[in-house]
RNA sequence: GGGCGCGUAGCUCAGUGGAAGAGCACCCGCCUUACAAGCGGGGGGUCGUUGGUUCGAACCCAACCGUGCCCACCA
């Protein structure tokens, strides 16, 4: 892709030269190490600032690291460096993978390419098959965007999970065990017989699937009664009938019994207020053992629960049906019912909710199961009030809606898994039935008829200590003490749910009521660049590595950067990754021009009252800049500091600085030039370390081959200097500018080739401030000076460019009066219609009356302005004739 | 079914009461000595629709249309 840098030359100034081609993958390499060599990423200590903390997600959520953490890892590094050079002693906790269910799909689905399951390697060998994908696949992303240490422990994490369970999770385990917020009950939860492991209500993706409702008439007589179903064989394992209390139609019949079609079971029927009178005939079917609200009902009227299904979701009880999965099942009971005569209606197709396991789509199982649960009431309480009372606030602030939606009403949480990877259930059950909780340091019980639960945490659970594990919890590590709170979490809204509100529960419970954080800040999903989920279906999935290895990380790093407001999803696209690049690029030329050009640090800056306008103009720039940066990083908006800094050293700084400097350091006044090569010196310096969070390895490249200095990593963060604002020169380059542009217009219409000088003459520069900037202008509009001997200057064309400056050309012939003209034509149409808008408005008396006196003396200046715009234009006009 | 967003240039998005913006794409001209991964110039939008509030609306309000996400135990 790119060509091999050449060699080095040595520049005028005995600067050391940057090679003519930014080859990206040799200077990030280059940079990481000689970072690493230098021990750059330790937590520096001599700050007297808070600890600045940041919360790496651990890359647990889909098994594999992609596009999503590239942009998690932008976010974070990006905060962490600016703190960094504004003097905070900052720590990103490190992110290691862990008990995760994901992790586990993997190396089912690499098994199930092999014809194999896990149950077939058992639970050992299965173990060890995930250790070794994750020895071989883990961690790439997060060193090569970032390069910010060898932040991915496996050793480590090998520890903790070789111990079968860290001591944060056992600890807090046991913890909650006692204060009775871990129970084991019997109770529906969701089982996705593929799996074969029951799944939490986030787990399980909801959509509308045709199906059918079957009503069905049970009982006979005036004792029948009618219920409709989408789910006509779970009537095996009905134990009642309900209806609501109210409803008249059927009270004579509550405290009756009908008998269960196909079963001949007999069945009461009870009066329940969760039976919606309205929808279908009134009365429901209850199977306590297969349906949420059917457990309830049983629970509410002592109802026995009555399994008719197993694990795999095949019915186990009644001759006919059994062994039947429950998809065939279905069609085989309606037959029944059917040959029976007790089918009343039918709808079909019946579109209606059904839950979908969120890892294989498989239709979800409500089942009767026995599992652990953790008690929410409390702790979702107290997540909710952290926000609620101000001390930890979530940015974007719209999302906290969201956030209260969850926070309020949360269900128990089912925490047990039916899986082999991950941290397993710390209680032993005895011989006896004993139930023993096993804490940290404690010796789990031995002995014949002992055993522990195979169960394995559910993933979040060990996610959730995330903020105060990584610390050292639950030792009092000086690391904990320092760093916790921490200070902002970055992640992805979608799992604003999933990890945020788990981390905030078990923050405040585990911490004594400090909250994990103080920020969270949410951003949103990368998508292509038509705002399309990437998916693999789609074929849209952009691979970090890949851009990494084509742009650089800097480009894939700014690429990402540049998508990310809060709140807001993040399109990419290989176009934009390209422009990303270009802008390495551009800042690589701009260096190269600097050091070419004798760009220097050393010494003071020169006292403004020395400096040129247009070195004035530039400072002030500057100042600005840094203003609005500091500002949108406080805000946490990404974006808007990637684009104030990219159009400020791209236009102002690029096109226009770098330009203005040329008449000067080609000049022959040395003192002068002295005093532009400091200001370029300070001006890339400033720049390179405003980008340096977003793009780290280019701009260390180029700012340490500037200033000498070790590294731009310890640099210290720009501070705006109001001295240095200077609205008088920031004026006067708008003149500067729209002259210019104005004649390079002209030239442009005229077909002037830009090699081509031009011989002309300027006026009226006295009444626009820019005496002093003839040369300037002549220089950026190529305009030769008239040769005062040869004396035969003809002017051809006369240009009034506005603000009071006149420009007469001599082309060398016959200018095109047709573009001119048109060109005019064009410019008058839109002063005019500039000033009749102007006009309309001071000619309204409610306008001129109500409208604040600012906004009013602003329209006036800009009509005066519009018709002196129109009387030069017109005039030009005349005189083309 | 409930909730939250969003609809601005071909694409992706800023702008949230006082002159319609950016990047990319597009058109024209250029190898001008930091940079063709570039330089200069240019075209392009009745700001989803309809009402309302206001001296003034892309921006505030209402309804509608389109679209996205989250939540949900109506059998």
């Amino acid at each position: 892709m790119t060509d091999t840098p050449r060699t080095s030359e040595a520049t005028p100034s005995g600067a050391p030269a940057l090679s003519a081609q930014y080859a990206p993958g040799d200077v990030e390499q280059r940079r990481y190490e000689q970072w690493v060599a230098d021990g750059l990423f330790q937590a520096d200590a001599k700050s007297d600032r808070p600890p600045f903390t940041i919360v790496l997600p651990p890359p647990n959520v889909t098994g594999s690291l992609h596009i999503g953490h590239a942009l998690d890892h932008t976010v974070q590094d990006s905060l962490a460096r600016r703190r960094r050079m504004q003097g905070y002693e900052t720590l990103w906790l490190p992110g290691m993978d862990h008990a995760g269910i994901a992790t586990q799909n993997v190396v089912e689905r690499q098994l199930a390419g092999e014809g194999l399951s896990r149950h077939d390697l058992g639970r050992e060998a299965f173990v060890e098959r995930v250790w070794q994908w994750k020895a071989e696949s883990g961690g790439k992303i997060l060193g090569q965007m970032t390069r910010l240490g060898d932040s991915v422990d496996w050793s480590r994490e090998r520890f903790t999970m070789d111990e079968g369970l860290s001591r944060a999770v056992l600890t807090i385990f046991k913890r909650l065990f006692e204060d009775d917020l871990i129970y084991r009950a019997e109770r529906i939860i969701n089982w996705c017989p593929r799996c074969l492991t029951a799944l939490s209500d986030i787990e399980v993706e909801h959509s509308d699937d045709e199906g059918e409702l079957v009503s069905i008439r049970y009982g006979d007589g005036d004792g029948a009664i009618v219920v409709a179903t989408t789910r006509a064989e779970t009537m095996l394992g009905d134990t009642a009938v309900a209806v609501h209390p109210d409803d008249e139609r059927y009270r004579h019949l509550v405290g009756t019994e009908v008998e269960l079609p196909l079963t001949g079971r007999r069945i009461p029927i009870v009066a329940d207020e969760h039976v919606d009178p309205a929808f279908g005939t009134g009365a429901v079917k209850v199977t306590p053992a297969h349906d949420p609200n059917d457990f309830e009902i049983g629970q509410r009227h002592g109802l026995p629960n009555l399994t008719i299904m197993d694990d795999h979701g095949v019915i186990t009880v009644h001759g006919p049906f059994l062994g039947l999965d429950r998809f065939e099942a279905r069609p085989a009971i309606v037959a029944a019912l059917r040959a029976d005569g007790r089918i009343v209606a039918e709808k079909r197709p019946y579109l209606h909710a059904v839950g979908h396991c969120q890892r294989c789509s498989t239709t979800v199982e409500p089942r009767l199961s026995l599992q652990w649960f953790v008690r929410t009431g409390p702790l979702a309480k107290a997540a909710g009030d952290a926000v609620r009372d101000g001390r930890v606030r979530v940015e974007p602030q719209e999302l906290t809606k969201r956030y209260f939606g969850w926070v309020d009403n949360m269900h128990d949480w089912c925490i047990s898994r039916q899986l082999w990877w991950g941290h397993r259930i710390p209680v032993w059950y005895g011989p006896e039935g004993e139930v023993v909780c096993v804490g940290p340091d404690e010796q789990a019980p031995t002995g014949p008829g002992w055993t522990q639960d195979p169960d394995v945490l559910d993933t979040w659970f060990s996610s959730a200590l995330w903020p105060f594990s990584t610390l050292g919890w639950p030792d009092e590590t000086a690391d904990l003490a320092k760093f916790y709170p921490t200070s902002v979490l970055v992640t992805g809204y979608d799992i604003l749910f999933f990890w945020v509100a788990r981390m905030m529960m078990f923050g405040l419970y585990a911490m004594d009521g400090r909250q994990p954080f103080d920020v969270i800040m949410l951003h949103g999903m990368v998508r292509d660049q038509y705002g399309k989920k990437m998916s693999k279906s789609f074929g849209n999935v952009v691979d970090p590595l890949d851009w990494i290895e084509r742009f650089g990380a800097d480009a894939t790093r700014f690429t990402l950067a540049r998508g990310a407001n809060p709140g807001a999803d993040v399109p990419v696209s290989e176009d934009w990754v390209q422009g990303a690049r270009n802008f390495c690029n551009k800042l690589w030329n701009a260096t190269r021009y600097g050091l070419g050009n004798g760009a220097t640090l050393d010494g003071e800056l020169p006292p403004q009252e020395q400096l040129t306008t247009v070195d004035r103009w530039v400072l002030s720039r500057l100042q600005h800049v840094i203003g609005e940066v500091d500002e949108q990083f406080e805000a946490f908006e990404l974006a808007k500091v990637c684009d104030t800094l990219y159009h400020f050293a791209w236009d102002d700084v690029c096109d226009w600085y770098l330009e203005l400097t040329k008449p000067v350091l080609n000049g022959d006044d040395e003192a002068a030039k002295d005093r532009t090569r400091r200001v370029l010196g300070h001006v890339l310096d400033r720049l390179l370390r405003l980008l340096h969070p977003i793009m780290p390895f280019v701009t260390e490249e180029l700012w340490t081959t500037l200033t000498g200095e070790r590294t731009v990593v310890r640099a210290a963060w720009p501070a705006a200097d109001a001295a240095r604002i200077d609205d008088a020169a920031e004026a006067e380059l708008a003149n500067l500018q729209r002259v210019v542009t104005e004649v390079r217009r002209f030239r442009a219409d005229q077909g002037v080739k830009p090699s081509q000088r031009v011989v002309a003459r300027l006026d009226g520069l006295a009444g626009a401030g820019l005496t002093a900037h003839e040369g300037l202008i002549r220089s950026l509009a190529r305009l030769d000076v008239e040769e005062a001997a040869s004396g035969d200057f003809a002017a051809t064309a006369k240009l009034a460019v506005g603000v009071g400056v006149t420009v007469e050309l001599d082309t060398r012939g016959a200018i095109d009066v047709a573009a001119e003209r048109a060109r005019l034509t064009k410019d008058q149409a839109a002063a005019e219609k500039e000033a009749a808008q102007c006009r309309a408005k001071l000619g309204n008396p409610a306008f001129t009356d109500k409208a604040p006196e600012p906004v009013v003396a602003k329209i006036r200046q800009r009509l005066e302005a519009a018709e002196a715009d129109l009387a030069r234009i017109t005039s030009q006009l005349e005189a083309l004739s």
